[in-house]
DNA sequence: GCCAACGTTGGC
DNA sequence: GCCAACGTTGGC
């Protein structure tokens, strides 16, 4: 099986590409929608390469690559009462909820906007651009990861 | 299993 | 801040 490729979402003011580009490594956890949680159990492989996404903020689009540096595991903030993301629902023999941890790779030379996502060619039917799409974790063909890089 | 109510996402 | 679109919850 070839490498795959992603995106995942995140907001600027709650963690931006600096601060990945920073803290070099992330645990990518608060995930809390099912089928973004089976693209990382099922889908992610060490290695894979993620477009890093910024979401709800002045200008939304893709800021930066990351790769998959570990496989799918146990969110521990689901257990944490402490976090937002405590699920209390979560049997700890049996967790609800699993991230995986990205490594930072490098930021782009520009915001690809989502403005020119929508409007580019050559994307064909890009999950991140369908009507209503809210998935924080999805997944990217390698046209659409070429076609898309090209326009840096 | 249905579905109304509710909460969240995220562009604008 | 607004609100469309969607996912989840829970009563029945």
């Amino acid at each position: 099986m070839g490498m795959k490729h992603w995106l995942i979402k995140s907001e600027p003011d709650e963690f931006s590409i600096d601060r990945l580009a920073k803290v070099k490594r992330e645990a990518w956890s608060g995930v809390r929608n099912y089928q973004a949680r089976n693209y990382m159990r099922d889908g992610m492989q060490l290695g894979d390469e993620i477009f890093f996404y910024h979401s709800n903020c002045e200008l939304p689009g893709i800021v930066g690559l990351c790769t998959v540096a570990k496989l799918a595991y146990p969110d521990p903030t689901q257990f944490d009462p402490e976090s937002d993301y405590f699920d209390s629902a979560s049997p700890r023999d049996k967790p609800r909820w699993l991230c995986v941890d990205v490594a930072y790779k490098c930021k782009l030379k520009r915001t690809i906007t989502l403005g020119e996502l929508k409007s580019m060619d050559g994307l064909g039917d890009f999950v991140l651009t369908r009507r209503g799409n809210r998935l924080s974790v999805l997944p990217v063909t390698v046209t659409q990861w070429n076609n898309i890089l090209s326009m840096e």
